[in-house]
RNA sequence: GGACGAUUAGCUCAGUUGGCUAGAGCGUCUCGUUUACACCGAGAAGGCCGCAGGUUCGAGUCCUGCAUCGUCCACCA
């Protein structure tokens, strides 16, 4: 655009009414990543203090989502802020291979071509795997970079990369040598679809409407017991009922032999309180390879176990003529046995939560098998950890926030925590699936090597296993930084200051990167915790496909610009709570953008300077300085919604809607007007990066807002008089407007106005602002009277 | 079953140590083109602050109980 504004005296070149997003961002982006000053190595200036964030790596399973938005806003608001304030600022990026979430994923995408990962084999799998996290990783590349994140390429990690594969061996090596990892045959929760363990977090419950059926083993059991699975009934070895329950009491004690459905069970009956009385018949048929709670029974009477559902999810030879059937083919035919030697008396409808795997929704099978395992409880010292003094894991890991070390953020989520690690059983890190860091152990006959690289020699045989996508996850903060070699930035940046990240993901990640961390460095990862909440839709709902009310932050930014979609996402949000957002409240964000483009653009025609200080300059300096130091704080204290609310009301309600509006009758106000939107441009900076870094090229004529100094508060400044006096001034032009619209004169009539007012000194020197604001054409002031009436002639 | 959170204007939410004549944005209504902005400006209407008790000179704010909604954890065969 360059339509001269004025002809003659004044020529400045017009820029568009309207700030146009799309037509800045991607250049200004280029231009700050050709700065450098995203890598903290490039930072001018002497830096004592360091500011470092990683970032929580998304997952490399598709594409980001508004979720991922909040997180990236957030992040880029910390890092700008603290670049600005001076701090040597690193936020280093990367992504997460996501074992079992990926492996689904492109095996779903195989499934389209009718084919199974088994029909390709491992290597050709995982070939296909590669293909698929590249594109990821590009999708996930661009679309970080179009929310504006100033994070340091250069120190970029990927969870299964080469630096990352080498700490994890290295942490599983020293876990396995301090005794930490152990294998062992043990009941884990089993996804027959995905073919691998879970640990217990990566299990859901769904309520399901079941039967539970009530029926005899054989005609001579001299009770019923009640089940909603009659098919694990085949791996019985024990009825426990209350030991106070007078029904059974006699029997406790004794072994009865059955014969269900033709297999031979021998049935010891035992007494455990664990039993509900009132629940079904009040006596329970307990297998011990097939639940959870039945298996600690087990343990506890020392009760044998019979496995009689395979990895496959089918029904083992074990289990004599069911063998091969699926667990609910097996079910009917017992069932129908039973009914047909009328053992089974009653079916009884019952909504029951079943288990299921996070990732494919498929019902989980408990079952045992033989897994690696981190033990969380057993108690150790290690050399040079000042943690570890014979303590677990899951000590250090409570004690670390306990004693204020790690700072959660809201604090309610201490609570939450706690009771999760007090509750926190050994660690199952093993899984049977293809993709992922396969465990750094080889076995040679009855030999059994861990070690960091191979070992020399023919024959071995590595364990087929991969690990648990959060092990390698939760060494993220010092992986990232060059860990095991003894890097600068381990020296600098760790632990880290803050991890910021959903609080869906507190006992994922958080939770095992502090056991992880403490253990390996002796180091806590970070010394805050800042948890965002969900995004949901306008109704409050979780945004999902099939509810159709997903918003898309690249589609949404493409529309209104980012910064509007980035603070729509911080304001009127809090750590901890979650966020709703409409394209409405984006739209109105976009039109803030548009203000600030327009102040940009109306500062930027101004040319006259040298006006002498009156009451309004004096109001708005005291302003911004309050500004700054309120700001400053906020952002301080990760109050992130305050600081933005105070900064829109200066920008919008004081600034232009008065400030401005006085410049206009008052000369030479230049130099005040882009003192102060410079400083606003930095304040806005950290939330609003693009639309600020393009008013301060081309309205200021500045280079690099990226690095612009943070203001500080010029107490001098600060004028409460000037305050209260501006007041007075803008309650008597709102009162008269009021008048006007109440006494219904037209919007562009000249009025005549008369104020008695005991302020008449202050009114009369103000009376030029009075007189322009409110469209008046001739205004008498008088001094007598207590308190401001005003009369419209 | 246990824990936590929410409940304030039509909608989304502020209200930080009790002082409130309860605020903002959006929406609604009225008016409006003046050296930036109609993605704008001026003005207005709109609230027993979920319910019931209590503490206090004073409660949206603190305490107790209840209700509704939501989330997490545990899980019963």
């Amino acid at each position: 655009m360059s339509t001269p504004l004025y002809s003659g005296t004044i020529c400045v070149y017009m820029s568009e009414k309207a700030y146009n997003p799309e037509k800045y961002e991607d250049e200004v982006y280029k231009r700050w990543e050709r700065s450098g000053y995203f890598n903290p190595d490039n930072l001018p200036g002497d830096r004592k203090k360091s500011f470092s964030i990683v970032m929580p790596p998304p997952n490399v399973t598709g594409v980001l989502h508004v979720g991922h938005a909040v997180m990236l806003a957030l992040e880029d608001i910390m890092a700008r802020y603290h670049r600005m304030r001076g701090y040597d600022t690193l936020w280093l990026p990367g992504t997460d291979h996501a074992a079992i979430a990926t492996q689904t994923k492109v095996e779903k995408l195989l499934k389209e071509k009718d084919k199974t990962r088994h029909d390709l084999g491992q290597e050709d799998f995982l070939k296909e795997v590669r293909k698929f996290v590249d594109q990821s990783k590009d999708t996930i590349h661009r679309q970080i970079r179009k929310m504006g994140c100033s994070c340091d390429w250069s120190r970029e990690a990927y969870t299964l990369d080469e630096q990352r594969s080498l700490a994890t061996r290295t942490v599983f090596k020293k876990m396995y040598d301090d005794g930490l990892i152990y294998r062992g045959d043990r009941l884990v929760n089993w996804c027959p679809r995905c073919e691998s363990t879970l640990s217990d977090d990566e299990v859901e419950y769904r309520e399901e409407d079941s039967k539970l059926y009530f029926f005899k083993y054989d005609e001579d059991f001299p009770f019923e017991i009640a089940t909603t699975r009659p098919e694990t009934k085949l791996g019985d070895t024990a009825v426990a009922v209350h030991p106070d329950d007078k029904r059974y009491k006699k029997y406790i004690g004794e072994t009865i032999d059955v014969n269900f459905v033709g297999k031979r069970l021998s049935l010891k009956i035992i007494g455990d309180k664990s039993v509900d009385m009132e629940f079904g018949t009040g006596a329970v048929g307990v297998t011990p390879a097939h639940s959870m709670a039945d298996s600690q029974l087990a343990e506890k009477h020392k009760l044998e176990s019979i496995k009689v559902i395979g990895e496959d999810g089918k029904i083992t030879v074990e289990a004599g003529k069911f063998f091969g059937l699926t667990p609910l083919e097996a079910r009917e035919r017992i069932l129908k046995s039973l009914e047909k030697n009328e053992f089974l008396s009653k079916e009884e409808d019952i909504t029951h939560n079943l288990s299921v795997c996070y990732r494919c929704g498929e019902g989980v099978e408990p079952l045992s098998s033989k897994q690696w395992f981190i033990d969380v409880n057993k108690k150790i010292t290690i050399k040079g950890n000042k943690y570890f003094k014979n303590k677990s894991l899951k000590d250090v890991a409570v004690k670390v926030v306990k004693d204020g070390e790690i700072k959660i953020m809201p604090k309610r989520f201490e609570k939450v925590y706690f009771h999760w690690m007090d509750n926190l059983r050994d660690w199952c890190i093993s899984r049977q699936i293809w993709f992922g860091h396969q465990i750094p152990v080889w076995y040679k006959g009855e030999k059994v090597y861990v070690g960091v690289d191979e070992p020399k020699g023919s024959g071995w045989e590595q364990d087929e296993d991969t690990l648990d996508t959060w092990f390698s996850s939760g060494l993220w903060t010092f992986s990232t930084l060059g860990w095991p070699e003894k890097t600068e930035d381990i020296k600098k940046y760790h632990p880290t200051t803050v991890l910021e990240t959903g609080y869906d993901i507190l006992f994922f990640w958080v939770a095992r990167m502090i056991l992880m961390t403490t253990y390996t460095l002796g180091e806590i990862p970070f010394e805050n915790v800042y948890l965002h909440g969900l995004v949901r839709d306008k109704q409050g709902q979780k945004m999902s496909k099939s509810l159709g009310n997903v918003i898309d932050p690249l589609d949404v930014a493409e529309k209104y610009g980012t910064d509007a979609v980035r603070l729509s996402l911080i304001m009127g949000t809090s750590p901890g709570n979650d966020v709703k957002l409409s394209e409405e409240k984006i739209a109105g964000f976009r039109n803030f953008a548009n203000k600030l483009w327009n102040i940009g653009r109306f500062i930027s025609f101004q040319e006259k300077c040298g006006g002498k200080e009156t009451l309004a300059d004096r109001w708005i300096l005291s302003r911004l300085n309050n500004l700054i130091k309120e700001v400053s704080e906020d952002l301080e204290n990760y109050n992130f919604s305050f600081a933005g609310e105070k900064l829109r009301d200066f920008t919008w309600g004081e600034f232009a809607d008065w400030y401005l509006e006085i410049s206009k009758v008052e000369e030479g106000k230049t130099k005040v007007l882009k003192d102060v939107l410079e400083k606003l441009l930095i304040l806005w900076h950290p939330f609003i990066p693009y639309v600020t870094e393009v008013v301060w090229k081309e309205m200021l004529g500045k280079r690099n807002l990226i690095i612009a100094e943070w203001p500080e508060v010029d107490k001098k400044k600060i004028d409460e008089k000037a305050e209260e006096e501006f007041v007075i001034v803008r309650e008597v032009v709102a009162k008269i407007r009021n008048m006007r619209a109440e006494q219904k004169v037209e919007g562009g009539r000249m009025i005549d106005v008369s104020i008695i007012s005991k302020d008449k000194k202050l009114l009369e020197e103000q009376e030029h602002i009075i007189k322009r604001l409110a469209r008046i054409e001739n205004l008498e002031i008088k001094a007598d009277g207590k308190k401001t009436e005003i009369v419209i002639k």
